[in-house]
DNA sequence: AAGTATCCGTTCAGAAATGGAACCTACACT
DNA sequence: AGTGTAGGTTCCATTTCTGAACGGATACTT
């Protein structure tokens, strides 16, 4: 009798934490979430942009991808029938992360300045 | 001689990204250090504290806090010197965080309300 | 002084997530 | 038929995390 695994990952606790920094987490909470979005608002929405901005695996592109729209951060629409193709925008939800994104880019940008990459 | 293994992480790179938001996420891209962040915020500073409260393993607590503070964003003081006991706490770097993580709360109050954790 | 508790970690094995690279589908172009 | 492009999926080795136990150092109690 498979019932509930006890804890299946602590990730999905935090979407029930009582903290709602948690629980903004436990929608953007790993490293490349955040910069998907990122990239939406600098204008990205298909998976080989993204894929070639971030350098991220394109498996998990995929799945995090599908994840911002189950969550409905991104909605994922057909722009070609033909040829199916589809490109991600942000919902309002999403585009509403700006002043958290504003935040950690203001925090970056003070505080991590770059250092020409080593000789 | 293995000079550097090629790819140590991509996540050391993002230290160097160009992109502000990006080298923020090197530092507190992953889903606990934020929270160590935020447990400090909100007066916590013993390893213990930030354990019990967040639930991660000690291990991982170790790492994280051992980062923190080499990154600057916590420093890492004295409270007792008989049975050596240390405390974290934030840093000008780490205090200049609060805005995000007002972002972070914002959007999490908005978007992402409790639900009773079924039944 | 022995026993118990507290605090702050470290170590270790197994589980889960990730990275890298190849493979597949669908269509368009030539 | 062959090549190119967009959007994924599959597979396996590597990395990271979890869970639980262990350890050192001191304090509190008896």
């Amino acid at each position: 009798m498979e019932r509930k695994p006890h804890k299946v990952s602590r990730w999905d606790d935090l979407a029930e934490d009582w903290c709602p920094v948690a629980r903004s987490l436990s929608v953007i909470g790993d490293r490349w979430t955040i910069l998907i979005v990122r990239d939406c608002f600098l204008g990205k929405s298909r998976f080989e942009e993204f894929q070639t901005s971030l350098g991220l695996t394109r498996h998990i592109l995929s799945s995090r991808l599908k994840r911002l729209v189950e969550l409905g951060v991104l909605e994922k629409n057909p722009y070609s029938l033909k040829p199916p193709r589809y490109d991600y925008r942000l919902t309002e939800k999403g585009r509403d992360f700006a002043p958290a994104l504003v935040g950690l880019k203001d925090w970056g940008k003070k505080y991590m300045p770059i250092r020409k990459a080593h000789a």
